[in-house]
DNA sequence: ATTAACCTATACATTTATGCATGGATAAAG
DNA sequence: CTTTATCCATGCATAAATGTATAGGTTAAT
């Protein structure tokens, strides 16, 4: 009796977890036909349907629900595996994955980037710009840039310091406006959404502005895009202080609303931490964040 | 960042779990040089130094040693997926294997087995003849036919009857030395031993004989062979009944001492026991050993 | 209805992995 | 010391996997 091919439970797996051959192809770096082949193979050899075939996407069938299961115990270990690998691999060559805000990664990243190919030019660092909080236990990133403390016993997290953000306009913004200074003088005038839920709506609630839906003049979930709204003069959005200080033809508002301060925390997994190049760019990056915009004076 | 290719990964645990890769190579149906080279690659994929190559076998390192805990968990989520499987699988086709130890699975099985083929066949038996107590956990048989209670919860276990062994020698060999009835005859006489660690010898002492390693003139650990050395007159034996009655040219002798009664049992895995054929083919072994043999009056 | 955007399954060419044969090296047995 | 039996690594021909291109089907929106 030969034994199942692991390939094909991986395959499988993607599968029941995407929802898709096409999505589980993606995933794993294959094409489709190969998992359409591979996941018809795993159930001919099974003796098994795992999917019923339903025209649109594969729904799993009971069968399939119940031997899910253990094939999420194998993707687990497989992780494992791999995480710990990555720890013991003491080359100071290879890649790193970071995961970022598409902020931080946009304006703070890339000077760090190139600094860390300079000095180790080994390493190839890949950004992953995302707002969504990566899964570090399930290695969607080798390091992570965070704005919350994740406090969790199987993650390193160390804070690099605190940053603020104020609230900002362009001058033709201004010249149009005025230049409001507390919070009640922005009831009426037109503000940079960042989504239509609400969450932002709620968050500048909680600083103190009381402002409705009807401020929004446009919204932009992405951050870059929303900054460069702001600078277009659609609206006040706010920012980082170090970027905005950095980005010409903007103007602090809103002074008597006093600066939101967040901290900057830099982590990775307890596995990937004995890694050597991984502890490069972590100590690289905590250096780097550190140290704040250059021109900027002084971070903390 | 692709991930690690866990065909790759299964090689790696068969080599760690064996010790060589031509074992592994076998228990896989795969060749040496396969898993030499999905070794190396897995290797260079993680960048680690998975096993020293020390000539002879190879040998974890550190590494190598730590990575295998996951392995480990890896091949466990495996079998139990495949265990899963085959008891999901309501076909009445395909192969059940049935672990007995060698004289069962010379004596009694065949004509089971031809039986089954008759009545299902679809459905495939393979023979594993071995005196180890195969790993049903491990999934090495999917049933098994056991003198002892395993008494696992996960496993099902059904008591088939007693069955009875008594001690022969061939017609030759009474000729010979005579015919000894009492545990006291045997002192002197010549014996077919089974081991020379000395466990067939406490064996004897347990039940009354007061042997010695001189006693024996010669070893078989293969019970086919052992019976055969009995049956050519080289020395008295212990045999089961049944099947002694069924070989010609064979006496009982040592007619004082009491039967050794030992249970049959068959046992199987409770996932597996919700499969189709398998549950055909454990029913159908129940049915016919507790028949006994042919001519045999009754077995219980 | 009809279009568009998904998805899956199959045919064919190609890349990839596998098996076979061989050489080298080591350890145990004669 | 020689022999024998294993075991691992590599070259080469073959078999098996994969990718590309394509057809067919379903859903949702125009």
């Amino acid at each position: 009796m030969d034994k199942v091919d692991w390939n094909q439970l991986r395959a499988f797996l993607e599968t029941a977890e995407t929802g898709s051959l096409s999505a589980a192809a993606r995933k794993l770096g294959l094409t489709q036909p190969t998992l359409s082949r591979q996941v018809a193979a795993i159930e001919r050899r099974l003796g098994v349907t795992l999917f019923e075939r339903a025209g649109k996407s594969m729904v799993l069938t009971a069968t399939g629900l119940d031997l899910l299961e253990h094939a999420r115990s194998m993707g687990a270990a497989a992780d494992a595996l791999g995480m710990a690998a990555t720890g013991r691999s003491q080359a100071v060559e290879g890649i790193v994955s970071v995961s970022a805000s598409d902020m931080v990664a946009t304006h703070l990243l890339p000077r760090l980037v190139r600094r860390i190919r300079q000095e180790v030019p080994g390493i190839a660092v890949e950004v992953i710009a995302t707002n969504a909080i990566s899964d570090l236990q399930r290695r969607e990133a080798d390091i992570a840039i965070r704005h919350v403390n994740p406090d969790r016993p199987d993650l390193i997290a160390r804070l690099i310091r605190q940053a603020s953000a104020c609230f900002y306009a362009s001058k033709d913004w201004v010249e149009t406006y005025g230049h409001p200074r507390t919070a009640d003088d922005a009831g009426s005038l037109p503000f940079v959404g960042a989504d239509r839920a609400g969450r932002y709506l709620a968050y500048l609630h909680h600083h103190g502005l009381s402002l409705k839906e009807a401020n929004f003049s446009c919204y932009a979930e992405d951050s870059v895009a929303h900054w460069g709204l702001v600078c277009q003069g659609l609206g006040i959005g706010a920012m980082m202080d170090e970027i905005a200080h950095e980005t010409p033809g903007v103007v602090r508002v809103l002074d008597d609303v006093p600066p939101v301060q967040f901290p900057i925390w830099l982590v990775t997994h307890t596995e990937l931490h004995t890694s050597r190049r991984i502890r490069v760019v972590f100590d690289m990056l905590a250096q780097g964040l550190a140290e704040g915009m250059p021109g900027n004076a002084r971070g903390d």
